[in-house]
DNA sequence: CGGTATCCTTGCCGATACTG
DNA sequence: CAGTATCGGCAAGGATACCG
């Protein structure tokens, strides 16, 4: 039995979690990595590892409360990593984990789409207040 | 202006991220797709069009209220259209355009690194109570 | 069938203060 | 430097009732 390659586990994962099934946990993952810091935070990370305040001044706007509890959520579900250097000053290094890096290209498609479609969102958005070219009433009545 | 008290500095770090926001919409529009509805939605609507009813029950779960508000924030934004046939009963058809379709790809992506990953997920939350393992203590004194 | 309108609770999130 | 603790506003979102 322990000849299942990775694909096969993944494969079989799929099966067993369905995310259309409201009570599934995979619901709760996706609305845990929809979120819009984690993101952000993935492609700051990208790069190699960075220190909070690295972090924090890379993410502009972001609270130290926000920004701490993304990371500790990312941290419990085995994204990233946080290593403590126990000096004086302290430093604290976040660093992605292979698993957190498996999921670094679907953040950066993310991203990239968001930056390079946002022109077609703001014409679709003049449009709709104008009379919506994405509204159609088709009379069917004989 | 080197008397500044930490109400104004916050007040001018306000402003300029403020600015930063005006400047670069992409936020928002990143906010915006990074909902856990949407990527639902649109995985649901990959195959060709539904009704309303249709997406109701297919994502289980969902309030009519965030389901039709949902709806009408990605028609607005130019991702899928809405089409009524006047007819009795009523028959509301959505369906994506040419540009949700572009982002269909990155949803699925994403839904489908949750459902393949949700185990490792959950080994990290098991091992992350008993003593985590991304957690490092690197002792640097001398 | 496919919504809208309303009330009301939950918890997200920012702001502030304090600690090792 | 890198947090923790706490308070409070306010908006997201659920439940319910009603409409074309």
């Amino acid at each position: 039995m322990a000849t299942q390659t990775a694909a096969e586990r993944r494969a079989e994962a799929k099966r067993k979690y369905n995310a259309y099934v409201a009570e599934c946990p995979t619901r709760q993952l996706l609305d845990a990595i929809s979120d819009k810091w984690v993101s952000l935070i993935f492609t700051a990370l990208a790069d190699g590892p960075l220190r909070y305040g690295e972090l924090s001044r890379t993410i502009a706007g972001v609270t130290q409360k926000m920004l701490t509890q993304t990371l500790r959520r990312l941290q419990r579900d085995g994204l990233l990593t946080r290593t403590v250097t126990a000096d004086v000053p302290v430093q604290v290094e976040y660093r992605l984990t292979a698993l957190g890096a498996s999921l670094l290209p679907v953040m950066r498609a993310l991203q990239d789409w968001a930056e390079s479609h946002m022109d077609e969102v703001l014409v679709a958005r003049r449009g709709h207040r104008t009379g919506g070219s994405a509204e159609h009433v088709v009379d069917v009545a004989a």
